[in-house]
DNA sequence: TTGTATGCGTTATCAT
DNA sequence: ATGATAACGCATACAA
């Protein structure tokens, strides 16, 4: 019988237990106390329903257990794949998690940082491609696939790796004059590096190749026309096509094909994410996996990490080749 | 220069503003004030970036704002766009969100239920099909498409007219012997009702029509067989197949092509839930279209209502039909 | 109107 | 080892 009608509170479970507020304090933290105590108390804790409120805890002990992640969205896969393990992992280690999606804009980007300072979280877990971002001190922050500044660490898939991947895949079976098909940004970042790694192998290899790149990789018209652009009397001028992301080359595999082209038979084309078609549950074409659960592990591992101070500034997790029917190995 | 590492206080404000710590609360919290308190006030929280803790405020206020949402995953569309809507529409609302992802287990659904009272959230958004889920009392909650108690609200599209339309859709175009395969729990639920609905129609179109439902919906062999013990010398006894969800449609529409029948040709499928492909942006299958964003529009309105006391049990949603190539029309 | 003082539920520092 | 007590940062009832 709670006196007032909120909820008990430690005090009320002291006095039902006979003991005092301290004694009740060591034993929900697991602190060792006598023996005849620890029951008691134990007791009034099971009698009155007692559950800590996080909050007061927070207040004293300045730490949350509550970590923020700011990602663009959950609806598409490969974001809400990364949002549930990174959120599996969470859990798992006993924390909170607050979502914070963003649709990619930064102003909302940056009232979320805000927000969720105010909101004592623990670190923050970022997932951004807006430049310039103003991150405040004093908040530990960990990003994804961004490499922000060498301030804050990042952690991503070994995206340069992943270029050389495919193109040396490409290479592999058969083709002999390559196009890269994506994003690139002003300044250099992790998805940039895909192209990077792609144009490498491609130097190594002697193999001829083309670049088709825009800022904004939604902007799917502009592929279309590099494609038709490339597109004479029935043929097209490449065999072997690397795009940034599965989401490009699935939209590219479909221009071709109603260009009449056979893919992979004319043309071979390599994707980027590995996420499987939430349907079928295939590729939806040959790609380069991303480790999603290890990047998932390795963000918290960080943002978790008692000392800071010497985290390398970017983790690279190895890709891997993920055959999805669209070229010829 | 905050005298300690930490972040700025209401009190610093105050000392900074040379007013008192009631003062600047007032100016933080938006209750008037005189006129050259509030510059002064503003001047000091501007100087020193103060930030409201939020932890500090909820202890006292008991409010945090805090909504939290148990879902099975996001890694699948249609819970990653549920998902990415309802934390849009709170967002909005100035209420931040603790996403708990659940694998629709019971233990962990009730871990995180205990976890987030611990966090003195608001209210809980469940979405889970698992039965018997023991909910504390003292907590607002609403449901989404599970109708656990009359004590819990609930907001589901109208399943049993998704399940109507459905046939009525088949009906229109042609089908004469018709067939169900989805889930079916012992107690009547939610995605029951599309099977109940579907029954319905077929009734009084005075269509025949069997069914084929198991309690695990992830079984496929089991939809699988049923076909093949349906499937005799090339034809198939039925022209018409309503599934439970997109993602069963999906799968059997595969094994109807394996068996070499066409869709919609020689047999048509609608299914349910109304997520466009991920990759492709179009329909996988001629469907009921869930209203996704009304339902999260909806949740939240009621986990944010003040008078919890007048809540309807029920609240459906209209559901509509969307054409995606497996019918004729 | 503005300032002061108390308490929210907890942890931590003291004495005992 | 255990019990009393002072913060933590803020809201608020009350005094000025």
């Amino acid at each position: 019988m709670p006196p007032r009608g909120s909820s008990p509170t430690m005090k009320d479970v002291a006095r039902e237990a006979g003991v005092s507020l301290g004694t009740v304090s060591k034993v929900v933290n697991g602190i060792p106390v006598g023996k005849s105590y620890q029951k008691k108390v134990e007791a009034a804790i099971q009698k009155l329903n007692y559950r800590m409120n996080s909050y007061a805890k927070g207040l004293k002990s300045s730490r949350t257990n509550t970590i923020a992640l700011l990602m663009p969205t959950t609806a598409h896969p490969f974001f809400g794949q990364l949002t549930y393990h990174i959120n599996s992992v969470l859990s798992e280690r006993g924390n909170r998690m607050i979502l914070c999606t963003t649709e990619g804009r930064q102003e909302i980007e940056q009232a979320h940082i805000r927000m969720v300072q105010e909101n004592q979280v623990d670190g923050i877990i970022l997932l951004t491609y807006t430049e310039g971002l103003e991150c405040q001190e004093g908040i530990p922050m960990v990003t994804i696939d961004r490499n922000m500044s060498s301030s804050l660490p990042c952690v991503a898939c070994d995206n340069f790796a992943g270029g050389q991947l495919a193109a040396q895949k490409l290479a592999d079976n058969g083709c002999r004059r390559l196009a890269y098909i994506g994003s690139s940004s002003p300044l250099p970042n992790e998805p940039t590096k895909r192209r990077d790694g792609f144009i490498s192998t491609c130097t190594t290899l002697q193999l001829p190749y083309e670049l088709c790149s825009v800022y904004d990789d939604s902007n799917y018209q502009y592929f279309y026309d590099f494609i038709d652009s490339h597109f004479h009397n029935g043929v097209l001028d490449f065999d072997g096509l690397f795009c940034c992301t599965d989401m490009i080359a699935s939209r590219v595999i479909s221009h071709l094909r109603q260009l009449g082209l056979r893919v992979p038979e004319d043309v071979q084309v390599i994707g980027f994410d590995g996420i499987p078609d939430p349907f079928t549950g295939e590729y939806v074409c040959s790609t380069i996996v991303q480790p999603l659960e290890q990047i998932a592990i390795v963000s918290v591992d960080l943002i978790l990490s008692e000392d800071k101070a010497q985290i390398p500034p970017l983790i690279c997790l190895p890709v891997s080749y993920g055959y999805g029917g669209t070229t010829k190995g």
